[in-house]
DNA sequence: ATGAAAGCGCTAACAA
DNA sequence: TTGTTAGCGCTTTCAT
C-alpha cells in the first residue's frame, strides 16, 4: 500500500482510454480551444468512469502556479485568530486559490520551519498573522518570490497590511464611559511593549485630556491579558477608588466581574466594566458587557484580497485600516 | 513578477555553485550515501548561501510522498473541531507530516469539494470529521489510495475512528444529578437524529431505570443547540414542574441560565443546571457550571496516530473510544 | 565517490 | 483539430 498514487488513474490513461493522446486530454480538461467538442465531452465522460483525479503536484511542477497560499497564525484555538483564518480561507476559496494553514503555536521556532515549509511548498504568497516575525524573515521570503502581506499586525514598510485600528477603538469607548459618568477609571492592560496596549493607552490619555481628567498611572496594571489576572488584578484596582474598570479584553474583563460577583460588588451599580473584543460570550453572561466588536473574518477577506492583487501584479505597499466598532450593552449601567 | 519561482533557485543552481551534478547535490542533501563527507558539507553550505529551498512539488511528483495529510473539519471557529485540529497539526509536525486544513463552513457542497481538492494534491491520508460523508464518500477515497480516519464521528465500518464516549460521560453526569437531589430532570437536547443526543438520551433512559425514575417524554425538547435556544426553550420547561436541566452542550446551558438570571430564578437554589462540553468560559461565570470534559486535543491526535500508522501499513479497521471527564463545580448545587 | 540518463504526470510550444 | 516533442525540478538506477 505504502507507495502513494500506487493505483492513481493518470491523464495517460485517460487518453489510452478514449484513444487520443495526453496533449487532447489536457486541452480537453483545461477548458482549451483546440479540442472538438465531441471529444472533450468524451474525455470529461471517461475521466469520471476512470475517476481521475488530475495531479496538482505534476500541474504546479510546469506551470508554476500552485493555487496555494500560506496563512500562518499564532494559535488555531483563540477564536480571535481562527476568525480571521476562516476570512481569508472563504475568501481565496472564492477565487479558486486554497490555504495552507500554519498554526505556529504562538512559538518562534516553529513560525520559522513554517516559513520554510511554505517556501518549499512553492505557495504563491504568504499571509502573515505575526508578532515574532522580523523584518529579515520578511525579505528572505520576498527574495524567493513570495508575495508577504500582514494581517492584524504591521510587520514591516515593505509589505501591505491591514489592521484594526485600536487607537479609535479604545477612543470611542473611552468616550462613551465618560459619557456613562466614569471619573476614575482603572485600566487592566495587557503587556507594557505591545503595540495593542500601547494604542488603547494613548486613546486613554487622549480622552483625560479631552475632558480635563488628571492622568494617574497609579490606576494601571500591567498583566498578562488572562481570565485568571483579571480576577486577581481587581482586587487590587478597588482599592484605589475608581468607579470603573477598562479591561484590555473581554477575558480579562470576565475575570474582573467574576471578582466583583464574588465579593457582593455589583455590577453597574457599585462599578462598571468594560472589555474590549466582543466575544460570543460577553452579550451571555448576566450583566451584558459593553465592549468593541472587531471585525475579524472581514479582516482576514481584507488581507487575502490584497495578497492576491499583489500575486497578479505587484504593488507599492498599501495600509487598510479597519474601525472597530462600539458595542454598548449594559455593564456600564446604560439604560436598556 | 506574477509567474511563481521566477527567481527560485533550484538543484541545478546549486550543482553548478559547487561544480558538481544534480545527483550529488540530492544525495548531499538527503543525507544518503554515496557523497565524502567534505563535498556534503559545501554542498550545505553553499545552499545557505544561495538560500536554496527545495522543491517540494518535484520531489513529491518521483517520490509519490507527498508528506501532506488533509482535515476536513466542519468549522474552523468552533473552538471543538480547531482543538481537534490542533491535536492533529501538533502530532503530525511530530512526524515530519504537514496538514492541508479544509473547513467545510458546515456545507456539504463544500465537504466534497475539499475531498476532490485533497485527492488532486495527492496527500498521503486524510483524517474526517463531518457529519454528512456517505458510505459512498469513504469508497471513493480509498479507492484512490488514500488512507482515511474519521475523528469525532463514525463515518463507515470500514475505516477507522475515534471518538468520544458520549454514551459514558453522559452516564457519569446524570448518576452526578440525581446524587445532587435531581428527581424531575429537563432535557434539551440537540437533532434527534444526531448521535450525540441519541446515546446521551440512552443514558438518560438507564440512570432512570436504575433508580426506579418513570422516563418522562414530556419533558425532552429537542433544538438547534445554540445559546439563543437555550434560553427560549427553558422558559416552557420551567413549566413543566422540572427541578434541574441538562444541557446537550455549554452553550445551551448558558442560555438557560442567563434565562433563569433574568427572571429572578436562583441557580441552583431553585434550579439546578448542567452542561455538557467543558468550554473555558463554564468554569469563568458566577455560578460555574458542572458538566462534562472531552479530550478534544488527544482526539486530534489519536486520529493522526492511527492513520500514520495505516498508512505505513494497511491494517484492518480499529476504533477507538475516549471516556470523558465528569467535570463538577457548583451549578448542581455542590458544596464547595 | 561521482556522473549520465531516464522519468514522475503534466502542459505548452510547434508540427502536421 | 490532433499529435509530437520537450521539459518543469527533482530522485534514482546504472555506469564509470
Amino acid at each position: 500500500m505504502r507507495p502513494l498514487g500506487h493505483n492513481m488513474v493518470s491523464i495517460v490513461d485517460v487518453a489510452r482510454h478514449c484513444g487520443v493522446t495526453p496533449s487532447s486530454v489536457s486541452r480537453a480538461l483545461n477548458n482549451k480551444a483546440g479540442v472538438s467538442e465531441s471529444l472533450r465531452q468524451k474525455i470529461k465522460q471517461a475521466c469520471i468512469e476512470l475517476n481521475y483525479a488530475p495531479n496538482e503536484v505534476a500541474r504546479t511542477l510546469i506551470t508554476k502556479e500552485s493555487k496555494l497560499i500560506g496563512l500562518i497564525i499564532p494559535d488555531l484555538v483563540s477564536t480571535y485568530y481562527a476568525s480571521i483564518a476562516k476570512g481569508v480561507n472563504e475568501y481565496l476559496r472564492s477565487q479558486g486559490y486554497n490555504v495552507l494553514l500554519c498554526d505556529c503555536n504562538r512559538d518562534e521556532h516553529i513560525e520559522k520551519d513554517n516559513i520554510q515549509f511554505l517556501k518549499r511548498q512553492r505557495v504563491e504568497g504568504i499571509i502573515m498573522v505575526s508578532v515574532t516575525a522580523s523584518e529579515s524573515d520578511i525579505k528572505a521570503i520576498k527574495d524567493s518570490g513570495i508575495q508577504v502581506v500582514a494581517a492584524d499586525v504591521e510587520l514591516s514598510d515593505s509589505i501591505s497590511s491591514v489592521i484594526n485600528d485600536n487607537y479609535t477603538g479604545a477612543l470611542q469607548l473611552f468616550r462613551h464611559m465618560i459619557h456613562q459618568g466614569c471619573k476614575n477609571i482603572g485600566l487592566i492592560l495587557g503587556n507594557k511593549r505591545s503595540k495593542t496596549t500601547i494604542d488603547r493607552l494613548r486613546a486613554f490619555k487622549q480622552v483625560m485630556e479631552e475632558n480635563a481628567i488628571e492622568f494617574n498611572e497609579h490606576n494601571i496594571i500591567y498583566t498578562d491579558a488572562t481570565f485568571e489576572n483579571g480576577y486577581k488584578k481587581t482586587k487590587g484596582l478597588l482599592g484605589k477608588g475608581i468607579d470603573s474598570i477598562f479591561a484590555i479584553n473581554d477575558s480579562v474583563a470576565l475575570g474582573a466581574i467574576k471578582y466583583c460577583q464574588d465579593h457582593g460588588i455589583k455590577i453597574p451599580d457599585n462599578i462598571k466594566v468594560a472589555g474590549y473584543d466582543d466575544l460570543e460570550i460577553s452579550s451571555m453572561i448576566s450583566v451584558p458587557l459593553t465592549t468593541v466588536h472587531q471585525r475579524k473574518i472581514f479582516l482576514g477577506k481584507k488581507a487575502a484580497e490584497l495578497l492576491l492583487q499583489e500575486i497578479e501584479n505587484a504593488q507599492d505597499p498599501i495600509k487598510i485600516v479597519l474601525t472597530p466598532k462600539l458595542v454598548v450593552r449594559a455593564s456600564l449601567g446604560e439604560k436598556q
